[in-house]
DNA sequence: GTCTATAACGGGATAGAC
DNA sequence: GTCTATCCCGTTATAGAC
């Protein structure tokens, strides 16, 4: 009745039952990610974590089949999601520069809403089973992609000239993930106003848009 | 006769004896770095790092007083190398343009000459001892401010145009460093080919010089 | 779904002979 | 400086009661 196998986790294949389930997914999802930005994935255990759920260890084992599969819940959130929610953007009304714009400004304040997130993601992918890995780095490559696509759109209306598309792409999302290391909710300035920068830095510089 | 202390690690203080334990510092600090790369921190033991040496375990604590030392070192190597390598670049003659075109160009260089060890440097940052990370972080801050005054110096000069250098300062650093992540040295372009092309995106394009 | 208790394992580091 | 042998501790994961 209340729904065997939701220690099965990646399919997500069944539809709309186990409410209160995955809700608990979701928080032990978000406290792990704290943890494991904090301190790195191998120093924090299972007590920790569920230290932090107020339960115990054993209890989480009820909810994720493996340590592992807390990370790659946490790895999905910053790879399928922006998939998802970013990308939509590109696919909008209006010329590739201003699409591109649009998604650039997306993709920073998805790295600030998702920090931790993103945060662990970066730093821990070589303690994924080689399965899941493979599942992220295809997330990735999609997303990279549908960017170096549009810089071709672009280039191809004349609005923005680049040389070498898939080096410029490379360029600029690295110069993007970045900000998820340095970004400081409490900082001088906010993840828009740091978006609002990078938008200008991105498309009027490093892509040259002609006036 | 043979040094004693050579386990100790840090200061460096002494001069010019001790060859040999040199010599194996630095092998075991090579062999670390690729297994740490390759597999992560927490998964690569003192036993596999002893294994390609030849050695057993317990022989390296005759070099590093523990797995961590090891780790520091690596650390060293592609903070402190690039202050004392990469940064006189700076005071050669030239405009500031063209001394940053040099940098951004040594930058890629050291970054495919010492790879492995980048690659370990910014992933297993947390795995440092708090005063050990403090080091760490002086020299990576001492570098990113030599090259925001420079870019400061090329808008002086009006040979670069940027509204907020030290963003744009961390924007071009983490495009660069980016580069150790995807860099492959069988793969289409050389690292000699890939600095030409980021010289040109960074200094043409990014920070727009003025014709 | 959560608990207590524990199994099974591997890790870093040390002692002391040579 | 390297060896053999071992200690000691924490980890993930499981068993089975409630």
């Amino acid at each position: 009745m209340t729904e065997p196998g939701s220690t099965l986790s990646g399919g997500e294949t069944g539809g709309r039952r186990r409410l209160v389930s995955l809700r608990r997914r979701e928080e032990i999802i978000s406290a792990a990610a704290v943890k494991f930005a904090e301190k790195g994935y191998h120093n924090v255990g299972m007590r920790e974590i569920a230290d932090a759920m107020a339960i115990r260890s054993a209890s989480l084992y009820n909810h994720f089949s493996s340590k592992e599969e807390i990370l790659y819940a946490i790895c999905l959130r910053v790879t399928e999601e922006p998939v998802r929610q970013q990308l939509p953007l590109l696919d909008a009304p209006g010329t590739p520069a201003g699409r591109l714009a649009q998604l650039v400004r997306g993709h920073l304040l998805h790295l600030a809403h998702r920090q931790v997130e993103h945060l662990v993601g970066l730093h821990e992918m070589a303690e994924l089973t080689p399965e899941h890995r493979d599942v992220i780095n295809a997330h990735r490559r999609h997303y990279q992609r549908r960017v170096e696509d549009v810089i071709n759109a672009g280039v191809r209306t004349g609005e923005l000239a680049v040389q070498d598309v898939p080096l410029a792409a490379l360029f600029l999302l690295d110069a993007l993930n970045g900000f998820s290391r340095w970004f400081r909710p409490d900082g001088p300035l906010s993840a828009a106003a740091v978006a609002d920068r990078y938008v200008h830095l991105a498309i009027d510089g490093l892509l040259r848009r002609q006036p």
